[in-house]
DNA sequence: GCGACAG
DNA sequence: ATCTTGTCGC
């Protein structure tokens, strides 16, 4: 597993992000890929007070599901101090390290992880889905719930799977799509090491009948339960692990 | 210049 | 993201 460290590590500065993004941005590779027999869910949930100025504890969770049946097989949780304030367009580097560090808990390498974020559908071509693909080496889609900088040329049908392109400077990054029918559509877009085609068809896998992804579902709730049990207990208990 | 802005 | 119960609608 090739891991990038530049991009685990928090950045001094918001300037200093964003030029290891246009700089990582170029080694992103989208290639075609057969729909794998699990996907990893990724999500964080953030505690209620901040420490400081944007420095927030957060717990990440990393919840593998099987295909097609969407059985959860194995879940780890990260927990942790988070030193990077929330900047639209640099959310990897406020996520990406406790997600990592949740994912490298699981007893099996994930074979695609799909991020609740966006992946190329970014400014810079390079969301949290590619920033933590390309950071551990590991396929990766991006599945947000409202969209970023792109826009949609029409209007999306009501059934399951319906679809329209996202835009971005006159070129397809990803597509909105409608997990099941008459809810509202989610957006997607290949992280890394995964093309247009097969992100659409692996994310048509991943429905189980509600807006959200059944891999980042259980995440959500994975990561929100363990925040319930955290916030009962001493502040130092958040730090992972335990000194 | 102004506003908008994933989680 | 987070603070939060009941409630409107299919």
């Amino acid at each position: 597993m090739t891991r990038v460290d530049a991009l685990l590590k928090y950045p001094a500065s918001v300037k200093s992000a964003i030029k290891l993004q246009e700089q990582f941005a170029h080694m992103v590779s989208l290639i075609p890929r057969k729909v794998p027999p699990t996907i990893t869910g990724i999500d964080l949930s953030y505690s209620t007070q901040s420490l400081k100025n944007d420095i927030s504890r957060a717990v990440a969770a990393a919840v593998t599901v099987r295909l097609p049946s969407l059985e959860p097989v194995e879940t780890a949780i990260a927990s942790g101090t988070i030193p990077f304030p929330y900047v639209p367009g640099c959310l990897g580097f406020r996520e990406v390290p406790l997600a990592a560090a949740a994912i490298e808990k699981l007893d099996n390498d994930p074979c695609v992880i799909l991020f609740d974020g966006h992946g190329i559908a970014h400014p810079r071509k390079f969301g949290a889905a590619s920033h933590c693909g390309l950071a551990l080496g590991i396929p990766s889609i991006g599945c947000a719930k409202s969209a970023f900088t792109t826009t949609q040329t029409c209007q999306i049908a009501m059934e399951q799977f319906a679809s329209q392109p996202s835009w971005l400077r006159k070129q397809v990054v990803g597509h909105a799509i409608r997990m099941a029918e008459g809810v509202n559509p989610v957006f997607m877009s290949p992280g890394h090491l995964v093309d247009m085609a097969s992100a659409l068809q692996i994310m048509r896998c991943c429905s189980s009948g509600f807006r959200v992804p059944q891999p980042i579902r259980l995440a959500h709730e994975a990561a929100g339960r363990e925040k319930k049990q955290l916030s009962s207990s001493p502040p130092r208990d958040w730090l992972d692990p335990l000194p």
